[in-house]
DNA sequence: CGTCAGATGATC
DNA sequence: ATCATCTGACGC
């Protein structure tokens, strides 16, 4: 899958799942509230949120409307649209650019006024059909200590198959082939 | 190589 | 107080 925002395009190379009920690593976990709403909502739109104070993160809403679903975008590659990366991003050279949410984040310029934004259609933040990956790898996800440690374990971590575009707390090498 | 603290702000 | 992170500093 593409994600195109100001003439940049990438190519997503790493994600995370994330639902609830089932999954206390998931924000619902505690309910429905304002900042989680998008998560709620129905499927297709951004639920964007700052972490740590510093760091815009994209997810992708995947449940139904009404139940809480969403894809973590950790990393990706460039496509399009290197300079305006390299702008963005002064002295970032390579994964560093764009492996790992914050610094995807940072790349594309993220806003909170993104949050519910439609994403297959046009506008400033979009998704579309890319090449899809020959193999997979999947494995735990990252920085969820605050869950049970049963869905710590959730195998919901994937990751492009030889890519270099990984978050740099969880290269390729923790996780296993799925095809 | 590794571990660690600090940045920084919306949210509950 | 908590937090789906990143960076630079330090020690080995």
């Amino acid at each position: 899958m593409l994600i195109c925002r100001e003439g940049v395009v990438l190519r997503i190379t790493e994600v995370e799942a994330y639902r609830w009920p089932g999954d206390t690593a998931c924000h619902a976990r505690h309910g429905r509230t304002a900042r989680n709403d998008a998560l709620w909502g129905p499927p297709g739109r951004a639920y964007v949120y700052l972490c740590y104070g510093l760091h815009h993160m994209l997810n992708l809403v995947t449940g139904r409307d009404g139940e809480a679903g969403a894809v973590l975008v950790r990393a990706a590659e460039p496509v399009a649209g290197l300079e305006t990366l390299r702008a963005r991003r002064p002295g970032a050279e390579g994964p560093a650019l764009l492996a790992g949410p914050g610094r995807l984040g940072a790349a594309l310029a993220l806003e909170l006024d993104l949050n519910r934004e439609r994403l297959f259609r046009r506008g400033s933040l979009e998704v579309r059909r890319g090449t899809p990956p020959e193999a997979i790898r999947c494995g735990p996800r990252i920085g969820i200590d605050y869950a049970e440690p049963a869905h710590r374990a959730l195998p919901w971590r994937f990751a492009i198959e030889g890519t270099r575009w990984v978050s740099r707390r969880a290269g390729l090498e923790h996780l296993d082939a799925v095809r």
